[in-house]
DNA sequence: ACAATCCCGACGAAATCACTCGGGATTGAG
DNA sequence: CTCAATCCCGAGTGATTTCGTCGGGATTGT
């Protein structure tokens, strides 16, 4: 989630927070955050007071990872998934010559994701914020 | 349809053929081509003996226009359409960051699908046994 | 005339998506 | 210690899409 990019370095933001900066309802991102979690990409703490942080800094944070934390394996077709474990051998894999089609789209999508950021995709606002920050308590 | 692709050239192929070698239900075929007819891109004589051809060569047909064709506008989400009538100004489209990745992936997708024509994808037998027999047949 | 073929609209089953519900487990604050 | 805030988690729902069926009509070569 983007908001957790937006947040990162302030301590954990709550499901609450973020349900109402998003507009979203709150139960239902409790099953995407579960996804990052699982996957690595959240830490959670509980509790009163807790909520969900970042794992590592929103620049090394690739999109790829997001996605298939929270959509699974990047796949156009089934016949064309990048996960080994779930290829599916299409029935008709012998004759079938789209395949090829498929994984070309497939690699030029998880090439677009592989090059793009958490960070590419947190308004720029607060990160400017930050370095004035920086730049105002150094000197 | 691959097939169509396969067969250029030597008249129209009926649906129950196409439905024999792909072993797809003729009925399912009808809905496809149908579409892939109204965007011009075959062709098709009724009656008997009748059935359906490429309007074009194979190397001059894209497959985004066929996937266009058979699936409407390109877009892995909507707020990131390919078509400008059906683009969705999605409700969150202010705050929404997300946006630029969408456009992103689009556009890979896009990319490699115009990069690609159906020649590229009928399987090379056919086309070999044809420059065998232009070999034979010349000197 | 008749059989092969396309034309076409309506219907249906299954999967997926976006989301809800309800109740537990953990932990900081008072 | 108690309590409220918070995460944890499985099960359920409604809309939409996808893949496919059905039935009957319109054309046309033989």
């Amino acid at each position: 989630m983007v908001q957790l990019g937006v947040r990162y370095g302030t301590g954990p933001a709550s499901l609450a927070e973020i349900a109402a900066d998003e507009d979203l309802p709150r139960a239902y991102l409790e099953q995407l955050v579960m996804s990052l979690r699982d996957a690595g990409l959240v830490a959670s703490t509980r509790g009163a007071h807790g909520g969900y942080e970042l794992t590592r800094q929103p620049e090394t944070i690739r999109m790829s990872e997001v996605l298939r934390a929270l959509e699974g394996p990047i796949a156009p077709m089934l016949c064309a998934t990048d996960d080994p474990e779930h290829a599916v051998t299409c029935d008709r894999s012998a004759r079938c010559t789209v395949n090829v089609l498929w994984v070309r789209v497939r690699d030029a999508i998880t090439g677009t994701l592989e090059s793009m950021t958490l960070a590419d995709l947190v308004p720029p606002r607060l990160v400017a914020v930050d370095d004035l920050q920086g730049a105002l308590i150094a000197p």
